[in-house]
DNA sequence: GGGGCAATACTCGGATATTAATTGTCCGAGTTCTGCAGG
DNA sequence: CCTGCAGAACTCGGACAATTAATATCCGAGTATTGCCCC
């Protein structure tokens, strides 16, 4: 059981988001870039962050993305969420009922139980990333209790150059 | 983020088994039957559970699968590992690195730091599950703290000569 | 009557097809800024 | 000057194609019972 590789896309643009100028938003071609993914996916992924509120969307000449809020208040389960929709492991189609048909018991009985049980794991799992914030991950890494801030629009145009410089030679 | 259908289905395969006569093997005929799957997958999956010693298979005249161990001593975990593997959500891929490639950090750190999230998370999710046993399943699904036993091949054989007599008339 | 020997009723395991989910592409919009041309 | 207009630089959103994972089928085995035939 994994998540898709969409998740993981979209944690690095959250983390990315949040080590950026908050005055200028992030161009979608900047974040291509750097998740060397496929550019036209990545602009459905970042719908999906805006249809959630997670980050919002300028458009326009210098337009692009920012996060809506703090790093602090922006949970990985969000994330999850935004990306893979409501967490709920069990593929319950109710298949559970046709073994206990035959018992004399309530109908579905076996199916409620069933789903109980995964819900509660469930909710173990994503109450603890509820609990993880982007924050956390950027002090965790980054070993410092703050986040440092910068231009991912100017970095970007470096990397970019040299790249345009390096074939010519 | 959905375990698969199988694993619902090796859930009802084992519960099936649980309630039946242990020396009395269960034919894939019959589990086929009940699940109303199709066959061969099923025999797949039935192979899947016994590499991973929760049933043994019997073969020859006679020959069936049968529980290895006291429904009791079976975690739903047990279950789902055997299905579907390992459990590790967080797709791991290296990606979020990038982003702090530029910031003087070790490599990989970010990369330790989410997996180390997410298996946190899965741990919570695991550990309830190794205590949620076959056992428990069929004591909340029939109401009372007793297993019935019975014959499931012979059950059957009346379902499927209902089934043979029915379209006749 | 009992020892072999087929027939029967099962599981085993891999190669291969089908179907569903995920990922990726394309195209034609809409929106905001910038710069320039004409009055 | 300053007003308006065209173009550039972005995002929006849906329809469609390709890729990968899950599900299903097929086929040729191997193995233990059953029952019957022959001595």
């Amino acid at each position: 059981m994994k998540l898709t590789k969409s998740l993981e896309q979209a944690i690095c643009i959250m983390t990315l988001l949040a080590t950026q100028d908050k005055e200028i938003p992030v161009t979608s071609a900047v974040i291509n870039h750097r998740l060397n993914g496929s550019p036209t996916y990545i602009k459905k992924l970042m719908r999906k962050l805006v249809v959630k509120n997670l980050v919002t969307s300028v458009s326009g000449n210098n337009g692009g993305f920012t996060l809506v809020d703090s790093p602090k208040k922006i949970s990985i389960l969000q994330i999850i969420e935004a990306v893979e929709g409501n967490i709920s492991t069990y593929p319950n189609s109710g298949l559970i009922d046709i073994v206990f048909q035959d018992m004399q018991v309530a109908a579905n009985q076996g199916e409620i139980v069933l789903a109980n049980v995964f819900d509660e794991a469930d909710a173990l799992w994503t109450n603890f990333l509820a609990t993880q914030t982007v924050a956390d991950l950027l002090y965790k890494t980054l070993g410092r209790n703050e986040i440092l801030v910068l231009n991912w629009n100017e970095l970007d145009e470096h990397q970019s150059l040299l790249q345009k410089i390096l074939p010519t030679k």
